[in-house]
DNA sequence: AAACACATGTCTACCTTTTGTCAACATTTT
DNA sequence: AAAATGTTGACAAAAGGTAGACATGTGTTT
């Protein structure tokens, strides 16, 4: 029964990131969903009319005015937002050459809420600002818009030193479990193709592939994260043992350059036939070495979608 | 016998986190659960009747109201929360029917099970089977009897060579995300003593220091989670900042002698006055250097709760 | 450009229902 | 005797509801 009415006013606030005010004066002006009430007049959501006012809150995040909108049906806003979604720009730009970050005010003060509350040590509400963010602009926004950015802002003040060391592992720590949640086990169809996502040998940091395998995984890939620090035999190990399509690394460190090119060239070598995806801070400095070695860079988080796709379609020939 | 009626008041307060005042109340008012009573009126809770107030409790906590989700059956409740907890979303992908009431709830099979699941690199198990212990036996149990003695296991059959890499990997990933869903859930009352955990400076492994972290909360306390590998600097400020009662570290690594026992020695001098609490797997290598700088040595995580409330008791002195 | 109307989220005032907690007192267990 | 448990009634805070005002944009008209 996907269709009862069964959820509270506070339930639907939780789970929409409305205020009550708002989603009542929606239904008073709009018409926007039209719950059902219990004998004391109290509103009872159904398990739809929740998902249409989240759609209805991101579509006016985006921009759209509610009054337009809202005589919507569903699927037609799931087309309005999609085509705002920072993928569809992305692979629209393929074919106008004009790859204009949109402006998005929106994750940008998210972002910045979140660097407020690390700074200040507010573990509990960068967890709340990190689930509003994802209820606001959905997960391909969140992790491209919202948590990679704070990463590579992190990133940078440690190096300014002007974080100081405990607030970037707090931060670590709280982000590295939200992520965790996220990482719902691949529910993709059996067919899809695998990408394997880790951290080289002497890498520890894990954010960065955590974001891969997430990412791919929005993007229909089954994914099989491995945690940090994974010697090269065992990323080749894993990734043949799944007959995955992709292998995904993240680099943050850029010391240590003779271990983690030994490493990356031994993957190489050991899987020649699959693709290498290498991301991160610190990846930038090794250029070159992926050059060389045939593998992908990635620039952006933002841009690995596009890259995935280019991967599963080439392997049709 | 599992559904025999010997629980008293007491274990079910702990085991469900409700207060006598709020089960008593839900009895009457909405005949939540019908305990038998003993022959002086004492209540009695089956093993079920606990099972389905922890649901109940969940389900409220994540913003159902009592009223309308009492009279709801014990699968229905189930399939309430299973569609929007965090933890439930870790294994939602994997679709098997419910188990119906575990078989085996003592902690050794349960342990023998995650096990299996972690040989088979089968994380949708592995969290599931993590969540049905914490329904059997409760937090403190899960902790110490569960997920502790799995760790331990993984670390020697890793050393011995029983174990592939690529599992330990795993396990540690699938159970990090776990812990630290846990973590987030919990918030302490504000006169609470505080405990800051963490991991030295070269000790990357941070399940001990989790675990550490979480039995310090379900004793009652503040806890301050900061991640691993933290410098000693940065820990003392971080127990001084935040007025800590104690400091909890995790040492998995023998190895790195010299800086090791530096970092140890740092912290002990920055904080003379703040209990130092030291545990994981490789800790007994350090006893001497743990008694001479007069810390505390945890032997096992089951200890932990009684050293804390030392910590408190001596306090009042 | 100024004036105006409309759109929209937020807020206040005030009422009802729901729900957790507490006090007071009795009984049983340890 | 002290701790734990039970019953009852009362209470206060939380949650929900309606109605209407208000501030702020935004677009249209003059």
């Amino acid at each position: 029964m996907p269709n009862e009415k069964n959820y509270t006013m506070k339930v639907v606030t939780q789970r929409t990131g409305l205020t009550q005010h708002t989603i009542r004066v929606w239904e008073k002006r709009y018409d926007a969903v039209t719950p059902e009430r219990t004998h004391t007049n109290r509103r009872l959501y159904s398990e739809d009319d929740i998902e249409r006012l989240l759609l209805l809150h991101r579509a006016t995040t985006q921009g759209h005015s509610i009054g337009r909108i809202a005589p919507l049906s569903d699927d037609e806003l799931k087309t309005l937002i999609n085509e705002h979604s920072p993928l569809a720009v992305l692979t629209k730009a393929n074919a106008t050459p004009l790859p204009i970050t949109p402006p998005d005010t929106t994750a940008e003060s998210s972002v910045q809420r979140c660097l407020n509350a690390i700074a200040s040590m507010d573990s509990n509400t960068l967890t709340r600002e990190l689930m509003d963010a994802e209820i606001a602009m959905g997960r391909n926004r969140l992790l491209t818009s919202v948590i990679d950015p704070i990463m590579n802002r992190v990133g940078e003040m440690w190096s300014e030193g002007t974080l100081r060391v405990a607030d970037e592992h707090l931060a670590t720590s709280v982000i590295r479990t939200f992520l965790g949640t996220l990482h719902s086990n691949n529910r993709a169809p059996q067919g899809a193709p695998v990408l394997v996502a880790t951290t080289p040998a002497g890498q520890w940091h894990e954010i960065g592939a955590l974001l891969a395998s997430l990412t791919a995984q929005s993007a229909g890939w089954n994914t099989l994260y491995m945690g940090p620090n994974l010697p090269a035999e065992e990323i080749a190990g894993a990734a043949i043992a799944h007959s995955a399509s992709a292998v995904a690394l993240s680099i943050i460190y850029p010391g240590d350059d003779s271990l983690l090119s030994t490493e990356l060239f031994k993957i190489q070598r050991a899987l020649p036939a699959i693709p290498l995806l290498i991301g991160g801070r610190a990846a930038a400095h090794y250029k070159s070495t992926i050059n060389e070695m045939g593998a992908m860079y990635i620039e952006q988080l933002a841009l690995m979608p596009e890259m995935l796709s280019e991967i599963t379609s080439s392997n049709f020939y």
